[in-house]
DNA sequence: AATCCCCCCAACCGCACCCGA
DNA sequence: GTCGGGTGCGGTTGGGGGGAT
């Protein structure tokens, strides 16, 4: 099957950045078929237009069709796409399909600007939705040849499977304690909690593992009905473990290399010791995992939004910001 | 204020696929 | 079964904007 010739490559043809005209020309043409476009060859030609069928088409397509959604990407979307890209790796125009009103051009953009960025902090490969091993991360050489920082922190960073975890997590504390609001009170409620002498204390409402995971479970249920996407069958009940895998994490500190929310999460003595016995028979690595993995860390939006904690908190326990 | 640098995203490129002749 | 036109798709590019120096 041979290449077609492409009417891109005729001379005379305009390229780049299209002009108001242009796109009015574009757009009425189209309007005036009822939406309906019957060959994008032919249709520069009868629009008037010196343009290549083919970037008609894009120009459409991405930008001009009135029901593309324009703005920011919602937390939402952008957990339905890491969801969809784990399971479908980069089929952008399928995992567009389920975004109302977002193009694969855009979500193809937002992933390689934002989420991809994101997932490397994270330590997690943004093609196999693996935990990249800590010297990937930022570890060994590159924290020897860290200049500036005091040693006891490089060291600390090594023990915990390299700086970027620790920056993380530091991040991750400064912004959930701006999330509680500032106020003293509530600090001070929070930050008992994060010493391995208040095991015995309750953890604070408004950090409660399990409602954050049910409201976060909930989300991907409406998420997911909405967008008509049907996960691996595995997966919700995989959210669910989220809490448990919190609660390994507390108990085990060095093991904080696997996920920084998980390492951040507050002691609690609410976990009954079937459901900690229930986490060590947890299946791991399998795509389901991964894919908890990569969504059971949300103070990672956190990091460059603190919105997205300031909403979950509120939602899952309807206190007033 | 000027310059540099980096990031974002619209648009391009070329291959793959579909389908009718 | 083969050919070729037309379209879809994913990777890549480069210009513009904004922040840093």
């Amino acid at each position: 099957m041979g290449r077609s010739p492409c009417c891109c490559h005729d001379a005379g043809v305009k390229k780049g950045p299209w002009t108001e005209e242009e796109d009015r020309a574009l757009v009425e043409h189209i309007q005036r078929h009822g939406g309906h476009v019957g060959s994008w060859r032919n249709l520069p030609k009868a629009a008037g237009l010196n343009r290549c069928g083919k970037s008609c088409r894009l120009r459409w397509t991405n930008y001009l069709r009135p029901d593309i959604k324009r703005g920011n990407f919602t937390a939402d979307e952008e957990r339905l796409i890491i969801a969809l890209h784990a399971e479908l790796g980069n089929k952008w125009s399928t995992i567009a399909t389920h975004l109302d009103g977002r193009t694969d051009n855009e979500i193809k953009n937002y992933w390689n600007t934002h989420i991809r960025k994101k997932l490397l902090r994270m330590g997690v490969d943004p093609v196999t939705h693996q935990r990249l091993p800590p010297d990937d991360v930022l570890g060994g050489a590159a924290l020897a040849a860290a200049p500036g920082i005091p040693e006891a922190l490089l060291s600390a960073a090594a023990s915990l499977g390299g700086l970027n975890s620790v920056l993380i997590q530091a991040q991750a504390l400064q912004l959930l304690l701006q999330a509680v609001g500032g106020g003293a009170a509530a600090a001070a409620g929070l930050m008992p909690s994060f010493s391995p002498a208040a095991d015995n204390a309750m953890p604070p409402p408004m950090l409660n593992a399990s409602s954050i995971v049910q409201n976060f479970q909930d989300q991907q249920m409406n998420l997911l009905a909405h967008a008509n996407y049907r996960p691996a069958d595995d997966y919700l009940s995989n959210l669910a473990s989220f809490a448990v895998a919190e609660h390994d994490a507390v108990r085990q500190p060095n093991a904080s290399s696997l996920a920084p929310a998980a390492a951040l999460a507050p002691a609690s003595s609410s976990f009954p010791q079937e459901v900690a016995a229930a986490a060590d028979r947890r299946p791991v690595q399998g795509f389901s995992d991964l894919l908890s993995e990569a969504i059971e860390v949300p103070s990672m939006y956190s990091l460059e939004d603190e919105h997205f904690w300031k909403d979950m908190l509120a939602e899952s326990n309807h206190l007033p910001l």
